[in-house]
DNA sequence: GAGCGTTGTTCCCACATAGATACAACCCCG
DNA sequence: CGGGGTTGTATCTATGTGGGAACAACGCTC
């Protein structure tokens, strides 16, 4: 049971999706779109409607020339390949969220600052961004395993220097290396354990091995509260 | 033109989405499948119809009866709640990285090392993870404002005493607060200057203002590339 | 000027999704 | 023992999306 998404970019009521940027890289490629849609087994008459929905919403996105030598053909503006660059930076940023792992903490709202909320788990006071928990009081915490940071005790950064907020002390229960990216799980004295997604090299840097005191921090703003089921 | 998403959690072929969860929502709150179906503007039939396709795929969410006290009823199963409860945490972390904004760089891929990719861009070298820009040269990284924590110099970690693999030295340009979150862009050199989100207690506590010397600090496994258009 | 492969326009049809309706089965309760 | 409101089941219909085909318009090239 994996996590999965369609991204969208709305400009005046039409959403641009992945189906609209593969036509359009398509038409990039072939150069004209009569080739672009049946190379994509779409219809024709189709990929041009779609075509023109999008562009009378933002505007020009293909440079069409019917006659021509060859007969015509079709080419990318600007605006289209800037659309393109957007939406691959959107789709990876959404295939990260799909793919990151979290770790699932639970608590209540203690305090309510416009947005930021502190929350009083079982692992400590955090504060995180609570925007459509409205009121809610019991809540679930996800912490990103690729936005927590790992520190040396040592070296660790006085509270009042950084604007990581949330800081957690703990030992390193696991450490599971992949190729370049490595998964640690940090033992903050909660129930549930905290994972970090980290580098080789910062895994080497930091010594971290079963049972390595470590400082865990992660910022608030990175980290979202929303209401608990029942 | 603003990010948009459609999420769902993929099952055995089927897609548990956002009007699957309002149903399930509504059975909860109504008691019973069909006051649901018509609180909802729903057809009893489809409704009753994707239900058993839904559990099909992830098992039994809705305990039935016919018949008894009022006709009969339904009620969610603990397996629906554990659903709705992911669920909700995935849409909050879509929604986060949607409206998050994120500071674009250009630059090229000097090193690889599994996903982990070494960029070259006009504010120096970072470090990202790459995963499908297999190959590409040129590459665009987004680095989110939730995910860069600001230092004060004077009190900021040694580079080999964190995880956080990317690390700009620069002054704030710019400080806008809003209720209990500020965005503060950072000068780092560069063409483009980094944007932060942090709480308005860090811009306190490091006394954040414009002109201000900080250190912007970020991860690479928070940092994601991905093949420049053109 | 004819040929050619486009773009643009129009109309019809196939298919999937979901609403509408009717009716059987069920079982507590008065 | 019947009433009532539910869960199931079957069938028909509306609607929206997209494919298919036919044809006009276009302008470079030979």
């Amino acid at each position: 049971m994996d996590a999965g998404f369609e991204a969208h970019l709305r400009a005046d009521g039409v959403e641009f999706d992945a189906t609209d940027a593969e036509l359009l890289r398509t038409i990039d490629s072939e150069g004209s779109l009569n080739r672009a849609a049946d190379a994509l087994g779409r219809s024709y008459s189709r990929s041009l409607q779609r075509l023109t929905e999008l562009e009378e919403a933002v505007g020009p996105l293909v440079a069409r020339q019917r006659g021509g030598s060859g007969g015509g053909g079709s080419e990318l503006t600007d605006e289209a390949r800037d659309l393109l660059a957007r939406f691959q930076r959107l789709r990876a940023e959404f295939t990260g969220t799909a793919e990151v792992e979290e770790t699932v903490l639970f608590g209540r709202v203690v305090a309510r600052e416009g947005e930021l909320a502190t929350v009083e788990t079982d692992a400590g006071r955090l504060r995180a961004l609570a925007p459509d928990s409205d009121g809610a009081e019991a809540v679930q915490v996800a912490v990103r395993a690729d936005t927590v940071t790992l520190h040396d005790p040592g070296d660790a950064p006085a509270e009042v220097a950084t604007s990581a907020r949330n800081r957690f002390e703990g030992r390193v229960a696991a450490v599971g290396e992949a190729e370049a990216v490595a998964r640690v799980t940090v033992d903050v004295g909660a129930e549930e354990s905290l994972v970090a997604i980290v580098t080789t090299s910062s895994v080497e840097k930091l010594g971290l091995a079963d049972g390595t005191p470590v400082v865990a921090s992660f910022k608030a703003t990175a980290t979202r509260a929303s209401p608990r089921e029942r």
